[in-house]
DNA sequence: TGACAAGGTCTCATTTAGAGACCGATAAGC
DNA sequence: GCTTATCGGTCTCTAAATGAGACCTTGTCA
């Protein structure tokens, strides 16, 4: 069975578990690892522990505000520890959990499949431009200029 | 070596290609995917091809403004088809293409991740609503309540 | 004296997402 | 004939998420 099959099965399951999605554990881990910042974050934290600003210094574009609000978020999953010691100023030192370093196994096959099909994405991405999305023969004629 | 090793090495390669986080494969795929809804359509059409409504049905908190918004962004990326019959009324159909279907391992790997350990993810929860977040045995003293 | 560092929080403005009305053509129910 | 529903969306309006940047405290360095 390949991997299309096993998950258009496990999808198929999931719909028979009724019309509640949060109950669902992929939605719900999706809900909350699927945003800009996570798995970034996680992936950064792969590398090592590193203290706060060391984080906001290898990833220059995301914001202290979320920054710190994504690091309590997966705090709070159990996916990354964070260490305050009480020296003045404080040092906070962020690390992976067992449970965040078990995550790193399928966050490495999504970074793989990354590097491994970026050219074709590029690539279709290229096409999409040339040929406007939805335009097909079939369809009606380019509308009009119309203004507004 | 293991994943966590391996994520980390990747992600110091990352850094020394310089400052500029768009041009990383990584990051540029993050971006499009790492969202609520993009991975869960494609769990979904893993199933076999669908049409419009019948997403809508599947995933019933999503609004039509973004189905719509996010397969133009998959078909804009390759990984998803779009067919439209011009029937009246029209009929659409969408379908994962060959470089969608190669995602469906990662996104399989993801998925049984979260299934293993959705447990152990409540759990980290449960304990983060008893002991606030930041809080352990060498900060402020719990703020006592000074009742006199 | 002033600047800078730590690890944030706070406010404000911009961006994004969601709710729901609407569309045009057609077919079914009454 | 009238109402209703389906199809695949778009449109507007509002609510929520995000980013930018000021501010905080205590201490060290110049």
């Amino acid at each position: 069975m390949d991997a299309r099959t096993a998950l258009g099965a496990k999808f198929s399951q999931w719909l028979a578990m009724g019309p509640d999605p949060t109950g669902c554990p992929v939605r719900n881990l999706l809900d909350r690892l699927g945003d800009r910042w996570s798995m970034l974050l996680l992936a950064a934290l792969a590398d090592g522990p590193k203290r706060f600003s060391a984080l906001a210094r290898v990833i220059p574009d995301i914001s202290k505000r979320m920054l710190s609000q994504t690091l309590r978020s997966l705090e709070g999953d159990g996916l990354v520890l964070r260490d305050v010691q009480p020296t003045v100023p404080p040092s906070v030192t962020y690390s992976l959990t067992p449970l965040g370093e078990s995550f790193t196994t399928p966050l490495l096959g999504l970074v793989t499949w990354a590097e491994a099909h970026f050219g074709l994405v590029q690539a279709a991405r290229a096409r999409a431009l040339m040929v406007p999305i939805g335009t097909s023969a079939h369809e009606t004629p380019a509308p009009a200029p119309s203004e507004h």
